[in-house]
DNA sequence: GTTTTGGAATCAATCGATTGCACTAAAGAG
DNA sequence: CTCTTTAGTGCAATCGATTGATTCCAAAAC
C-alpha cells in the first residue's frame, strides 16, 4: 500500500490535494480546507492532512487556484530600464511586498519608449496580471494603452514618473523637501555661499529641486545669487566637472555645493582634489540620489536618498490594497520624504 | 438577442470560448479547434469564429490552458542584480525570444547573496516556471538548490556566471578571444607598448582576458612587459586614473592601452586630457564591455561589445529547445564571439 | 437501396483547487 | 424521547481550454 501510494507520487510531475487526501482516506475539499485552516475542520485533521502535504512535498498548484479564483496573482510592472539603481532598487521593493503577499512580480522594460510600453501592457494583460504599476516611458504622450489597463479593471499604479490625469495611484517623492533639507544641512555646516547645479528648467524634478534650494537659502536670510546655479543637460560627472572649474576660475568663493546628482557631485570633488581643495573644510557637499559610489568614495558623499526600495514597497502595498478593496478603491497620491544621508563630504563640524 | 449577448460579455470580465460558441451556436470544442486552425475544421466555421473572436475581443486565457497542459508557459529569470548594463542587456534578449514563443518571463533578483538565491529559486518554483535561466550569484558555493530544480525536471539554462559540475546548458562569451582581437587591433594600428588594466587573477574572465592580451602580443613578435600590466579589484574609473598616473610617472613611454573594462580606460583618457595627452595619437585605447557611456563620450571609445542581448537571446532559444525536446534534450556548452567596436579612441589610421 | 467513407462537429472527461450546499452524527434543549 | 444545533465532512459544480472518442450527415460506392 505504502508502496503504491509511494510510486503513484513519484509517477505524476507533482503531488496534488488528491493524494494526500487518497493516502488519508477524506475528500480532496476536505484537505483543502484543512490547508487553509479553515475554522470548520477539526484540529486532529488538520494535523494530519499537514503532517502527509509536507511528508510527500506537496506544492500548491497557482495555476489552478487562479483559474479557479480568475486571479492570476501575478503583478506586471513596467520600468523604463533596468540598468539604473534607483529601478533596481524599487523593484526589490515590490518584489519583496508582493512575494510575502502570494503575488509574483512580471517585469518588462520599456527602453523609454512608447512602443514597447504598448506591446509591454499588451504582454502583461495577456499574461492575466491582477494589476499594472509603472513607471511612463519619456516619449509617452497619448495614453491610451494606460486607460486600457483601466479599462480592463485592474488597479494601476504609477511611480516616480506619474501623469496625474490617469486616474491612477501615484507614488513619488518630495523633490522640494529633499533639496530644501540638502541645503539646510549645508547651511547648519556653517556654509554661507552654497552653489547649486541644476538640470533642465522644463523637468519638474529639477525645477522642484532649485526653488527648495532657493527656499533653504532664503529661510535662513542669505542671498540668492543666480551665477551661483549651474545648468547642465544630464548632470554627469563630465558636467560637475566642468562647473567647478568654472565656479573656481571666477572666483566665487563657495564654500558649499548642492548638486541635483550625485555623478556632478562627484566630478565637482574630483576637480576640489586636484586643486588640493579640502572637501569638506574647503568646500561642503551634498549630492542626489544615493547611488551606490557615494559610499565607497573617499570622501564619502553626502546625498538625499530616494527611499527607491520603499517606493516600491508602498507601490506594492497601494497595488494590494486596491485589488483588496475591489472595484471602489479610492485613489492614492503618495509622496516620499526624501532623508538626508550625511557622509564625510559635508561634515564641516566633525561630531557626527 | 444582439443586446442579450453584448450584455452578457459586459458582466463577466473576459470573453471566452464558451460566448464565442453561443454567439455561433457551435460548440466550445470548435471554436478552441478553430482559434488553433485544426485541420479538421471548415474554412467557413474559421472565419466565422475568428471574426466573432476579434469583434468580442476575445483573449485567449493562458491560465486555462496552463492548467490543462501542465504547464504555465513562464520562464524564471534569475539575474544577480538589474542594476548592471550587461544584465539589463540579456533581459532584454531574453525577453524578446521568450514573448515570440508565447513565454511570460518571472524576473527575480538574487543581489549576489546565496540566501536570496536560494529563495528565488523557492518562489519560481511555487510559480511554477516551466523553466529557470540564471546567472550564479557570487557568494554561491553550495548548488543544491540549484539541483533541486533539475530534480524537478525543468530545463536549467546559466550564462555568464556558470558552474561546468551542475550538469545545465551554459552561454558565456569568449574573454580570450576578446581580449586576443582588442590588442591585435591596437597592435595593427601601430601600438608598439601596450599597457593592460586587469583585474584579480584568480577571476576567469580576468584570467582569460590577460592570457588574450599576452598570446596577441607574442604572436605579432612584441615582448611582454610585466610593468605594463596593472591590477585593481573592481576597475573602477578610479583605479584606471591611479594607473595611467602610474605609467606616465613612471615614464613607461606607453603608445596603446587595453583596459579590461570600461571604466578603467575611461579613468586613463581623463588623466591624459588633464597631462594634455593625445588620444588616439599619443595612446590608443581600448576598453571592454562596450558600456552605454562609450558611446557619448569624447573620444569615443572603442571597446570590445559582451553580445549581452544575443546571450540574453541564445539562453532563451536553449530552454525553448529543451522544452521541446522533453526529458531526452542534450545539454549545449556555447560561447559567443565577442565583437569590436571600433571608435574614435582606438583610430590612429584616421580611415575607418 | 444499402453500405461505406470521410469530413465536420459534438461529447465528455481532464487539469487541481475551491466552495455553496447537503448530509451525518453527536450534543444540547425542551 | 423528540427536536434543534452545531461541528465535521463529503458531493458536485465551477473556472476556461483542450482533446480522444464518438456521432452525425451527406456523398460516394456497391
Amino acid at each position: 500500500m505504502q508502496t503504491i501510494a509511494q510510486n503513484t507520487i513519484m509517477l505524476r510531475s507533482q503531488p496534488t490535494i488528491h493524494d494526500i487526501a487518497k493516502e488519508l482516506n477524506v475528500s480532496p475539499s476536505t484537505v483543502s480546507r484543512a490547508l487553509k485552516d479553515h475554522p470548520r475542520i477539526s484540529k486532529r485533521t488538520k494535523a494530519a492532512v499537514k503532517e502527509v502535504a509536507h511528508r510527500i512535498n506537496y506544492k500548491h498548484n497557482n495555476i489552478a487556484s487562479a483559474l479557479r479564483a480568475g486571479k492570476s496573482y501575478m503583478l506586471g510592472v513596467i520600468i523604463p530600464t533596468a540598468n539604473r539603481t534607483f529601478f533596481g532598487n524599487v523593484l526589490r521593493g515590490i518584489e519583496q511586498v508582493a512575494s510575502q503577499n502570494g503575488y509574483n512580480v512580471l517585469i518588462t522594460q520599456s527602453n523609454d519608449l512608447v512602443e514597447t510600453e504598448i506591446k509591454n501592457i499588451d504582454t502583461l494583460l495577456q499574461a492575466h496580471v491582477d494589476g499594472v504599476i509603472l513607471s511612463i516611458a519619456k516619449s509617452t504622450q497619448n495614453l491610451d494603452h494606460l486607460k486600457r489597463v483601466k479599462a480592463s479593471g485592474l488597479p494601476l499604479v504609477l511611480f516616480d514618473r506619474i501623469n496625474e490625469n490617469l486616474g491612477a495611484s501615484t507614488v513619488v517623492i518630495d523633490d522640494y523637501q529633499g533639496a530644501y533639507t540638502a541645503t539646510r544641512h549645508l547651511i547648519e555646516q556653517g556654509c554661507r555661499r552654497i552653489a547649486h547645479f541644476t538640470g533642465p528648467k522644463h523637468i519638474n524634478i529639477y525645477k522642484y529641486r532649485l526653488s527648495g534650494y532657493r527656499e533653504a537659502l532664503a529661510d535662513a536670510g542669505l542671498p540668492f545669487d543666480q551665477e551661483l546655479v549651474l545648468q547642465s543637460q544630464d548632470l554627469r560627472l563630465e558636467d560637475g566637472r566642468r562647473h567647478m572649474q568654472e565656479l573656481l576660475e571666477k572666483g566665487m568663493g563657495v564654500d558649499g555645493l548642492f548638486a541635483a546628482s550625485d555623478y556632478s557631485a562627484m566630478g565637482a570633488i574630483q576637480v576640489c582634489k586636484e586643486h588640493s581643495i579640502s572637501v569638506p573644510s574647503d568646500l561642503a557637499v551634498v549630492g542626489f540620489m544615493n547611488e551606490p559610489f557615494t559610499e565607497f568614495v573617499e570622501p564619502g558623499l553626502s546625498t538625499i536618498d530616494q527611499c527607491s526600495e520603499e517606493m516600491g514597497r508602498l507601490a506594492a502595498e497601494i497595488f494590494l490594497e486596491q485589488i483588496e478593496k475591489g472595484k471602489d478603491y479610492t485613489l492614492r497620491q503618495s509622496v516620499l520624504m526624501p532623508k538626508l544621508i550625511q557622509r564625510t563630504s559635508s561634515l564641516k563640524n566633525k561630531i557626527v
